[in-house]
RNA sequence: GGGCGUAUAGCUCAGUUGGUUAGAGCGCUACGUUGACAUCGUAGAGGUCACAGAUUCGAGUUCUGUUACGCCCA
């Protein structure tokens, strides 16, 4: 075994360009259909095409990486499928930007398929920046399987899935309210609609009733609309305006009378009572208009300017200064009562970011409710697990109450819809080809960009076709995504699945937290605070990056990231770094560390047991909590192993062993190397370069092979190890070695003793084994206390210091520090005194516990016994402590 | 309006089915470059667990209510 020298601080630049493209380039990513071993898999979450590299995907990818890292390491055949999305309006509008800009030109001067050909070219061109970003990262999909949701063989699963949806009756055309975009030009989902709120203003208005008889006044928020009023309603139950229903009013600026109707909708407490009825231009109004058989005028063409139907003085403006005319006219008629400033939501379009206007048009629609039933089910039984668990309550909610799903978009970029318009008699024909006789022309329309991600866990292994990858990797395992998309992907994936495939596309759903800046606000590039992952790599190195953003994110709760959080990954992976720098100064790596076989398993010390123990713990931990998917929990695990007690305390108290030549130094070393060689496994998923890196800097591996494939480490409480190690008394007395140093170092700053001059401790223990075993480890408490003696003895011997020294009250004993002259009497009783005082608090508290039938027989046993125990340290350790101020005060 | 969540140290957060003296990181203070690491070490200060009740031998933890903040849906 060979090791190279390791320089002083640890560079992750150079690290991570040379490994990634040696695990790639030996198809260690390779997902292989292998009968021998399990499956396990993945499906990204696509990114768009049009992204880059954001925090969100930085911590939503290292989950991913962590778990299929970790999986394979376990042995099985891990595929992690990765993938891009083609965000249909946003990659559209990027392109269209592109070309006003650079051309003056909009789509439709080029026509469709000059156009497509020009977004295909702009996708080959920037379409792979996220995907190479991704790689930065260390993420270890499958690359060659990369696939893209406007590719072929997607086009192939997106048509199928819909003509078979048409053909069961779930797909229908129909003409409906709907969400209209009037930027993008397109009709979009529900779920693409953000309710925002807004301070808005809520006019009154008084319309006259057609007989003269007074007038009725309405209340609204969108006055332009008016124009497009076909009735005002009044709630049928509301003895104001009883005697008004059937009568008219006249429409003020269009003459039209309409008729006063009755209807539920109109709030007997809210406003005046009387709300008027736009059928064309709000979902609740068209109900309505559909109940009462109203007529529907549409004033608005597609980009929410005024069409003629609003009259020929509103034609032709936009809707907000449409309602600024308005406005005018009603005052200017005398016909506006008062203007009240009112907050209300408003919904605006994701992409475009105005306001939505609802619509009615001629749109597909997905039925969804049969698809939902089962899909409820999967996670209601169980099948499906959500982690945080609490997200199965907003699924349910959602799904229980689901709504038909508006599938297609006014827009040219995306699967268009196999569907076929006949010319003549209006035939609607859904299949691939259009019918070969009669004039047939396809839908213009395309579907709705989750209309092909939904199908993405099974299509991504090619399926229309059957395919082995299908046969093997499907159901996957786990999706790793953000709460944000639950509706638009997780859950109609799970129908999707279901529906096409026989079988739930996934097991566990980990819904990951979203990332906000160190304030608590949403990243955003409007704001600035949105930092570049690649920068944070180039400054930090991308280990330190997945490791951080791991460590600071908390369980179900939003993560306020910093750059500087990354210090804690970056020092992390420099403490791991010199561990192991440290470990190869002082010789070679040892034969037989992998199994610990060339030690005398009876003859490993008590510090030895204890970190073995420790390592055990850590391991059972990790695993446990990478089950559960609390890779926070995990991290902080290794993190404390790693930093304090293995380093801190381990190598620590090794130090002497080490220096020291001969045969101790061997075994010293043999159980070093075992325990760093299990924490590069450990931290493999979270770490994968610097993890690689020192496997082979310290001659653990050889060089063709990887840590990729080592076994990640298992819990060895069954083995030999496991139970030379299971000897909790020793265990407990090395940690009270531990407390006795902390009680010793403190004594030492307390007095300001500086650090390199050596002094003399004493330490009082009445028990004798603990004593005998302190008396073996006097070379390793001296060392870490820098002290030149330590005399252990039991009794009142302690007089023999002059009386009066400094003391530390211990679980196990007493320390003394023996100071001539120097120590403040009067401070040192009132230290006694305080201490003496909180002793008997908690004396007290402890007796009156004990004393409390009740606790005695309703407390379990255990509960009653380490009170008992608990108690009798405290008893001790009081009367310690007065023994002492006996001595200060005679 | 309905639902979900959160409130613990200056900051960001842990805290298992109720059971010793409530923890960590960062920040802060003091000391320290002893032969892995100043991207470091040692030690220290710092908390009425949002508020009010209830259950219990025992509540940061369970229940009810209140307040504040955040998110989702309508």
């Amino acid at each position: 075994m060979s090791s190279k020298e390791i320089p002083k601080a640890y560079e992750p630049a150079s690290v991570e360009a040379k490994w990634f493209p040696l695990w790639k380039e030996r198809g260690y990513f390779k997902g292989i259909v292998d009968k021998n071993k399990k499956p396990y898999s993945i499906v990204i979450p696509p990114p768009n095409v049009t992204g880059i590299l954001t925090l969100g995907h930085v911590l939503n990818n290292t989950l991913q990486d962590i778990l299929i890292r970790w999986k394979r390491m376990q042995g099985y055949s891990a595929c992690w499928f990765p993938g891009t999305d083609h965000a249909g309006i946003a990659t559209e509008s990027r392109v269209e930007k592109m070309l006003r800009e650079k051309e003056g030109k909009t789509r439709h001067d080029l026509g469709r398929d000059t156009f497509i050909e020009k977004v295909w070219t702009w996708k080959k061109e920037y379409g792979g920046t996220i995907i190479e970003q991704l790689k930065k990262l260390g993420c270890s999909c499958d690359w060659e399987r990369e696939r893209f949701t406007l590719d072929e063989g997607l086009n192939q699963a997106v048509n199928k899935v819909f003509i078979d949806l048409y053909n069961k009756g779930y797909i229908y055309r129909g003409v409906r309210m709907i969400n209209w975009c009037p930027t993008s030009l397109t009709a979009l989902s529900d779920e693409e609609v953000i309710y925002k709120e807004v301070n808005g203003t809520f006019y009154h208005f008084k319309y006259p009733l057609s007989d003269g008889s007074g007038f009725l006044e309405i209340a609204t928020t969108r006055p332009e609309t008016m124009l497009g009023d076909t009735a005002v309603a009044v709630n049928p139950a509301d003895e104001r305006y009883k005697h008004l229903i059937g009568k008219t009013v006249d429409l003020p600026l269009i003459g039209r009378k309409i008729p006063v109707i009755a209807d539920e909708i109109a709030e007997m407490e809210f406003g005046t009572g009387c709300v008027k009825i736009t059928p064309a231009h709000d979902p609740n109004d068209f109900l309505v208009g559909k109940r009462h058989n109203l007529e529907v005028v549409n004033i608005m063409n597609d980009d929410a300017t005024m069409n003629e139907n609003a009259g020929a003085e509103f034609c032709g403006m936009d809707r907000f200064e449409c309602r600024k005319k308005v406005l005018a006219m009603m005052k200017d008629q005398e016909l506006l009562v008062k203007a009240d400033s009112h907050k209300h939501n408003v919904g605006f379009s994701e992409r475009g970011d105005v306001p939505i206007e609802p619509r009615v048009s001629a749109q597909w629609f997905v039925n969804m409710k049969e698809l939902a039933r089962p899909a409820i089910e999967a996670v209601r039984s169980g099948k499906i697990k959500f982690y945080p668990d609490r997200w199965s309550k907003v699924y349910f909610n959602w799904m229980e109450n689901i709504q038909d799903w508006c599938i297609s978009r006014q827009i040219w970029w995306g699967h268009r819809i196999p569907a076929w318009h006949n010319q003549e008699t209006h035939e609607i024909y859904v299949g691939m080809e259009s019918p070969a006789s009669g004039n047939w022309k396809q839908e213009e329309d395309v579907l709705d960009t989750w209309f092909s991600s939904w199908l993405w866990p099974f299509s991504i292994m090619g399926w229309p076709e059957q395919t082995p990858e299908q046969e093997y990797f499907y159901p996957t395992n786990d999706l790793v995504t953000g709460p944000d998309i639950i509706f638009f992907w997780v859950a109609r994936m799970i129908m999707a699945g279901i529906e096409f495939k026989g079988d739930i596309p996934f097991s566990n759903v980990y819904f990951t937290s979203i990332i906000r800046d160190s304030q608590g606000r949403k990243l955003s590039k409007s704001l600035g605070n949105s930092p570049d992952p690649l920068e944070v790599i180039a400054t930090y190195g991308a280990d330190a990056l997945r490791f951080s953003i791991i460590y600071i994110a908390p369980v179900g709760l939003d993560i306020r990231y910093s750059n500087e959080k990354c210090e804690i990954g970056r020092n992390f992976a420099n403490k791991i770094w010199n561990a192991c720098r440290f470990r190869q100064i002082h010789g070679k790596t040892t034969s037989g560390f992998k199994h610990l076989e060339n030690v005398d398993l009876s003859k490993l010390t008590a510090d030895e047991k204890w970190i073995l123990s420790r390592l055990n713990s850590t391991v059972e931990s990790v695993s446990n909590h990478l089950e559960k998917f609390s890779f926070h929990m995990a991290t902080h695990e290794l993190y404390e192993f790693v930093w304090s007690e293995f380093c801190d305390w381990f190598i620590e108290s090794s130090k002497g062993r080490i220096f020291a030549d001969g045969k101790d130094k061997e075994q010293v070393l043999t159980v070093l190397d075992f325990v760093l060689h299990k924490i590069l496994m450990l931290l493999h998923p979270f770490m994968p370069y610097i993890t690689e890196e020192l496997s082979h800097l310290m001659g653990f591996l050889e060089d063709g092979e990887t840590i990729m494939f080592a076994q990640y480490p298992a819990s060895f409480r069954k083995t030999a190890i496991g139970q030379t190690i299971d000897d909790t008394s020793t265990i407990a007395m090395v940690e009270s070695k531990f407390d006795i140093i902390r009680a010793g170092r403190n004594m030492r700053a307390v007095y300001n003793i500086p650090s390199g001059k050596k002094v003399n401790f004493a330490l009082k223990i009445e028990d004798k084994t603990i004593s005998a075993f302190i008396r073996s480890q006097l070379e390793i408490i001296k060392n870490m206390l820098s002290a030149e003696k330590l005399d252990i003895f039991s009794g009142g011997a302690f007089q023999e210091f002059d009386g009066q020294t400094p003391s530390a009250v211990l679980n196990c004993g007493t320390l003394f520090l023996p100071l001539k002259d120097a120590v403040d009497i009067a401070s040192e009783i009132a230290k006694l005194n305080k201490q003496k005082k909180e002793l008997e608090g908690w004396v007290n508290g402890s007796r009156a516990k004990l004393s409390n039938q009740k606790f005695l027989s309703g407390a379990p046993q255990e509960v009653v016994e380490n009170a008992k125990e608990h108690l009798c340290d405290l008893e001790g350790k009081l009367s310690s402590v007065n023994e002492m101020l006996k001595v200060f005060q005679p």
